[in-house]
DNA sequence: AAAATTAATGATATTGATTATCGATTTTTT
DNA sequence: AAAAAATCGATAATCAATATCATTAATTTT
């Protein structure tokens, strides 16, 4: 296991309020990308005094510390997700929604020479694949 | 050079109207990535009387029709694009937001590659590659 | 070709996600 | 403990995009 949104947070000096800690909390222990209306219900459930817009500046300060990161895939809301070593690319199925993580470091390589032949040092890179289940028995 | 988005209309039965014309000329001649509110502004330059309203609902319908893909570059408004056999992922300048064009098919290979592995067929993807430019007489 | 029906437009209201504001509360500094 | 600064909760404002609706244009029916 990796360390907790809590002792990133200390790590990096963001200050932590009984809010924050409960918003940390709730995301390190989420095993999906909740968008901040899931969020939000989570934490109420714990904390029901909590307010969404503290929801919405705390995910955008955990963001700009780097803590967490945002996803937009296609269409939806903004969706979190804790920031690991780590790096991972999605692939959505577009039936369901559910995500898939996936890590090619062969694309990431790759990724990176399409930058460099153009002149450029790749500071980011978004990759996100949708696809549909294969009929496994056919 | 390859058909205008009137042509393609015409091919694929979209019907067109004068608004939908001037939209369509529009787009055909950018060779940028242009969102609503600055197509809107080139074709008022031409028909001050268009509304914004016909823009987004046009855009929409070619989207629907293939004709245009619709591009959701991070933290932005959607961006515009004709649609063209030579489908091509963008590299975006953080700092300019130059947008360029490229192709890899050694990546769009291993894109199928992982979907196949996960269960999946690759019905659709994003790859945005975001660079900083590299100082070339270092 | 006029009447009737259907589709598209323009203007604007509405929605939905997110950000901004602001007074109240809590935390930190002096 | 008083003063200053930060955070919070509630809610207003914003911004992109969609929906509504009366008017206009195009198409079909007669």
């Amino acid at each position: 296991m990796t360390d907790t949104i809590e002792q990133k947070c200390l790590l990096k000096g963001v200050k932590l309020t009984d809010q924050r800690r409960l918003i940390a909390k709730v995301m390190s222990e989420a095993s999906d990308h909740p968008d901040v209306d899931e969020l939000y219900k989570r934490v109420s459930k714990i904390d029901p005094k909590i307010s969404i817009a503290t929801v919405y500046r705390t995910v955008k300060l955990f963001e700009e510390s780097g803590i967490l990161t945002k996803h937009e895939f296609k269409g939806g809301k903004a969706r979190y997700e804790e920031l690991n070593e780590g790096h991972h690319d999605h692939l959505i199925d577009v039936k369901s929604g559910e995500i898939i993580e996936f890590v090619d470091e062969e694309i990431e390589e790759l990724q990176k020479k399409v930058a460099e032949k153009h002149g450029y040092t790749l500071v980011d890179h978004k990759l996100e694949l949708y696809g549909v289940k294969k009929n496994l028995n056919k």
